[in-house]
This record gives C-alpha cells, structure tokens and sequence, in this order.
DNA sequence: TGAATTACTGTAACATTGTTACTTTTTGAA
DNA sequence: TTCAAAAAGTAACAATGTTACAGTAATTCA
C-alpha cells in the first residue's frame, strides 16, 4: 500500500518543479517575470496549485531565499581549507560567497531583496543565521577580540561588491574585480 | 500676456507635487505602495495627469533617481573641508553618504533599486557621474595611482555598509555604526 | 460491485496595478 | 458670443495576486 507513499513523493516533486521553475524564470527574465500564472503554466497545472503547496507568493519566495543561504553557506564551507589560517580561510570564504552572487544571481537576488523582488520575513531567516555562523567560527579561531564588529566590517565588504556588480556598476573583469575584492579582505584582515 | 509664463508655472507646479508626493508615499509605506492613482488622488488630478508630465512610471522614477544623484552629491561636497587632507576628505564623504542614505532612505532605494523598487535606465546615470566624480577628485588630489580600483574599494564598502543597515542587518546603534564605518574607511585609506 | 465521502484540480471571478483610447470640460482668441 | 485647441476626466484594457465555487477523480465502506 504505497499509495500514500506514492502521493506524497508525487507532491513533493511538484513542489520541487515549482520551486526550479520560479529560479528558472528569474534567472532568464528577472523576478518580476516570476508569477502565478508562468509558474502554473510552467508545470502544467492551475494558479491554485501554487496556493495549495506555499500559501501564497511570498511563502514560495521565503523558502527559496532559505534555500539560498543554504546553498551559500554550502559553497563557502566547500571553499575553506582547515589547514588554513583563520585570515585566509576568511578571504576564501569572501571570494566564494562571490562567486555564488555570480553564478547564482537569482539567489542572492531573492535573499537580499535586490532588483525588484520585495518579500519580508516577519522572523529572522534562520538559513541566513547558519550561514553567519560559518563566519563567526572562522573569526572565533582568529582569535578576534570583536567579533560582531569585524563580522559586519567582512560582510559589509563583500556584499557592497556583490551588490555594486549586481547593479552593473564594475567596470571590471571577472579576474580583476576578484584580486580587487581579495585585496580589500586582506587589508581588513591584516589590521585585526 | 503673462497667461503662457502662468501656465508653465503651474505645470511646473504640479510636476513638482507629483514628485513630492512619490517620495512621500514612499517614505511612509515603501515604494510598493507608489502606484499611479495613489499619486494621482494625492495631487486631486486623475492618473492620466502622471502619464502627460512623465510618459510613464519608470520616467518619473527615473527622475527621483536622478534628484536622489544630485542631492547626495549636494550632501557630500557639503560634509567636505578643503583645507583637510584627501584621505580625511574621503572619510568625510563615505560619512556623508551614510548619513544621507539613512536621512532619505526613499532616494537611496530609487537610486539602486533597493526594497522592492525596480526601474532601469538604458543610458547611465549622468546624476551618478557627476556624484561619482566629486570622489575621484578627491581621490586625484591624495595621488592616488589607480584610481578607478580605489573608488570601487570605496563604493563597495560604503554601499554595503547602506544596503545591510536598510536590510536591517545592522545590530548597532548610529554612533557605533558610524565609528565602524569610519574605521573601515581608514584602513582603506591608510593603505594606499 | 456500487454508492458515498473525501481529496484534488480547474474555472471563473475579484480587486489592484500600469496604461491608453475616447469623451468631456475648460480656456484663450476672434 | 462662438469656436478651436488645450487640459482633464472617464472608462476600459491586459496583467497581476488571490479566492470562492464547482467539477472531477480517488478512496472507502456496505
């Protein structure tokens, strides 16, 4: 009797389609591209599909920005060497957190509410906590004396490049804007 | 026959409130929540009014973008001392940036299209030149060798110091983020 | 097996949005 | 006063998020 087995795994690949096809749409059109009837249509079922699995809207963003700061704190955790010191392991975890931003725009889009997409958390994000905590405990065996400060210094860095890139305002190549943003990591590394 | 110079004045006018009146809205409830008849009944026209001053929404967005360049470029040269080094000045107008973005958030969102808001020019903003360039002024005076790098160092953090603190990221109050933004700018800034 | 209940899916409508064609009103000049 | 032009308003369009309702399929029970 896995019927009921059956449905639930039949639903949930559903859901998982939906969920590609929202990231699919975003990424070729942008998010603004991204509604009820192109999802519907995409997956072959009626709008109400969409509020019979996330509520509404806004719920089927939320989890992707989730998905998206698992996704990231996955990259940067697959990015850090160990055997590394702390400094080092920050700037890698800088320069991945990057190439996430690039490869994955739409991500980074829903997760920061850039380039049109507006969805609000009443709670915190809990993948975006997780996420921070990989930096927290790079910073914790540096040794640092101020952790949130230094943590905000790190972040604010690597997002206003990300963002500024995003918007279309570097006017560098892929190689040249990472040695820039390497470089910037490593000046607020040096001085801790 | 003073009946035309009337005429241009009270169109003038009414351009005038029907900006007012976006930044307004904006300010209070988002940019979301800036939608044609809404302007059009705070000015008591009717929403064709929008469309005969600006052709359409984005136009007139795209306005606001460009008085939002020009007013922080204002709001920087203003916070400048001459007689103080460049590097001193740089900090000053990082600072500056900061204080207006906090002050006139709505302008802020128009120009990068942050929280929700989303409209794109195809040619680049003269507004933001002409900001940018009071920087690499200030930047040509401190003999600065690559100056094009060294801005983007500083718009990137500057920027991102913003972007997080309008995402609601920042877990400090106004002195203390100012002190850490200050910081981080002379690290850039002593390194050069 | 066949009827009844339940779960699922689609249709059609609602309000809201940007936008525009068309009509009405106002206005300045002859 | 009358008329052409300018200004303004009305009402509609398509697209959006959302939901009430209806129909269909599936499951359960006698």
């Amino acid at each position: 009797m896995g019927i009921k087995e059956r449905k639930a795994r039949q639903k949930a690949e559903l859901r998982k389609k939906i969920l590609k096809s929202a990231r699919t749409i975003a990424r070729k059109h942008g998010w603004e591209a991204v509604t009820t009837r192109k999802l519907a249509e995409k997956v072959e079922y009626s709008t109400t599909v969409i509020y019979e699995h996330f509520g509404n809207k806004d719920q089927l963003l939320l989890l992707l920005r989730e998905e998206g700061f698992e996704r990231i704190q996955q990259a940067v955790e697959k990015s850090l060497d160990p055997s590394l010191p702390p400094k080092q392991q920050l700037i890698a975890a800088g320069i991945a957190s990057w190439k996430f931003a690039r490869e994955k725009p739409e991500y980074y889009q829903v997760m920061f509410n850039l380039g049109g997409i507006h969805c609000t958390a009443e709670e915190k994000s809990k993948g975006l906590q997780k996420a921070a905590a990989v930096v927290y405990r790079i910073l914790d065996q540096a040794g640092i004396a101020d952790p949130e400060s230094t943590f905000m210094n790190w972040w604010a860095l690597v997002h206003g490049f990300i963002a500024l890139d995003m918007h279309g305002q570097m006017p560098f190549d892929s190689e040249k804007m990472e040695g820039l943003l390497k470089e910037s990591l490593e000046r607020l590394m040096t001085r801790l």
